[in-house]
DNA sequence: AACGATTTCGCAAACGTTTGCGCTTGAAAA
DNA sequence: TTTTCAAGCGCAAACGTTTGCGAAATCGTT
């Protein structure tokens, strides 16, 4: 940190009190016309800056909110933490961000890290490992402002800002339904993760609403593109038998539709496939992809929302509220 | 922020003095073992945690290192940032990260704000629209910890992290004329960025060495996905008379690609096609792009490495270094 | 028994702010 | 001339730490 010049060294140079400088700069009105012109000039001529972390202390705020997102180098994440920037930034609020890289122990003292910083509130998407909430519970008990968006902890009463990730995964599978698919398969995410079992409950309720019967060997745990590089002898396996494929997200639907045209597979002649997301790359591959779209940048901005509306009115009588997004249906060419 | 409990509060109930507190925290030989563990295990037990504001504000460190980068929702920048936040993850540091979007006054006030709040250092990749870096060239002079990544300041001496663009041109555009290409398009970036003009030298370095005519409508500001879209007009007219296009980067490339498919020209054999990034996209678009590869994460890594190695070295005696990536090219379908 | 040397601890200043309170002024009111 | 009062300013505590220095207590040594 730099030799910054501080309000007591204007306090010195002008002759007067470090009590008469801190009022000046804020126009207080007990210091007069002329001593106020003669210190704001001087302070900016002199390039005076106030020690934000000075400031943070005595004031016991921070203006810094902490993020907890599990991976950066993702089009949905880095698209919230965009919007996030954003508005914090407008408000006056800068981020302090932490990645969990899905794993639940870096997870924890990341928001250790954020408490010691003293944050004052902190956005948190879990990692799809996590199964113990107690760090959180306790951060909660202790007061502290949390905002969970996308992979939200049932558990644990706070504000959310969520998709209708039932409603998408029903959306999707209806879709693929009312295109003539008996026999979708859903590729899914971990069940640990409350959208994973959200999107597959939609799949399931379509399916009912349909009256399609329910074969378990046609949902797979399978979310990453290199999981369904591993998958690919049992993906095989189960082509012959399906006309849709519903994918937990983009890049999984993405891999899926390299392995079946690369298996003489057409889309959507043959095979149908939708993904959950609507990132860039869904308008790249061939077909291009029919999809979920997901607001991030939305999402982002709601969530520090949410949090500044918490932080501003700390009377804490405002109840929880979830804030959930609809899913809407981008139609392209692959179902 | 919340009503934690402070080394004040442990003195008080223990019934000794803060200083006392503060040395046994952390095995100052003053102390005895057995205040010393009295004191430890309370504090572990109501889960003291020191403040990190007041830590800072003591120490003048904040261990705490700013981030300007133009835009979050980009593979490449995305792949940086998480280089950066998992190497300071690891060695106590935390990242505030602050978004120019690209625009020259956002990216002022962000080197302010973090000045401000007393980061031990700055990593920055410039705007594009950014000509005018006095801000950066004060802070330098103060003697704020700087590096400069990707998109740097050449009127500023300081750390940098770069690739060697110019290489990466030479190499993308020497591969198509090897390929047989003889008239090359360019679809650069703006020449403000000194990535740009050192891709576009690499280009023109390229045809020289092999004889080739320099012709200047074939170099196109262009590098964004929607600038394709808006120059598609002016674009068509040129196909006739070119058989290879170097692009600036990825997305360029594969909006390109777009383009000349819809067209009914062939990739690679009426045009081949080069991008420059080597994102995730590359191997969605067919035919796959064959484009140079951009180590974001590990430059990312360097830039921290290269920051936190001046800090602990405040000699300042080490002269500025500049870390340069060698291209590789990815070899693909589409040249 | 007296002394010096340790050991063990507390005081207080400092980091850069804000702010309640009290102290000077000078002028207006009595 | 004295009293009153507001205007204008400074003192000092506080936010939560660290740390140099001094002081008290304990100990061993003659």
């Amino acid at each position: 940190m730099q030799n910054k010049v501080t309000i007591k060294d204007i306090a010195k140079t002008l002759g007067v009190s470090i009590s008469t400088v801190s009022r000046a700069l804020k126009d207080h009105p007990d210091i007069s016309e002329s001593t106020r012109n003669l210190i704001k000039n001087f302070a900016q001529e002199i390039n005076y800056r106030p020690n934000v972390l000075a400031l943070s202390l005595r004031r016991q705020k921070s203006n810094t909110i902490g993020l907890i997102i599990p991976e950066i180098v993702h089009h949905f994440f880095s698209s919230v933490i965009s919007g996030m920037e954003d508005l914090s930034y407008r408000e006056g609020y800068n981020i302090i961000i932490c990645q969990s890289t899905e794993n639940q122990f870096r997870e924890a003292t990341a928001l250790q890290t954020l408490i010691d910083h003293r944050v004052d509130g902190i956005l948190v998407s879990l990692s799809k490992s996590t199964q113990n909430f107690s760090q959180f519970k306790k951060a909660q008990e202790e007061g502290f402002p949390m905002v969970f968006f996308d992979r939200i902890c049932e558990s644990i009463e706070t504000d959310r800002v969520v998709m209708d990730d039932l409603e998408g995964g029903r959306l999707a599978t209806e879709y693929l339904i009312n295109k003539g698919c008996q026999n979708i398969l859903h590729l899914a995410a971990s069940p640990i993760l409350l959208i994973g079992r959200n999107r597959r409950d939609g799949y399931l309720q379509a399916l009912k609403d349909h009256n399609i019967p329910i074969k378990e060997e046609l949902i797979l745990k399978c979310d990453t593109q290199e999981e369904v590089s591993t998958l690919r002898n049992h993906l095989y396996e189960l082509l012959p038998q399906i006309d849709g494929v519903f994918a937990v997200n983009d890049s999984t639907a993405i891999a899926m539709i390299q392995i079946l045209k690369k298996k003489g597979y057409r889309i959507p002649q043959d095979i149908k496939v939708v993904g959950f997301g609507d990132g860039p790359n869904a308008t790249i591959v061939e077909p291009a992809l029919t999809t979920i779209e997901q607001k991030g940048y939305d999402m982002g901005r709601e969530s520090v929302r949410l949090l500044l509306q918490r932080l501003n009115n700390p009377s804490a009588s405002i109840s929880y509220q979830t804030r959930v997004f609809p899913p809407t249906l981008k139609i392209r060419e692959s179902a």
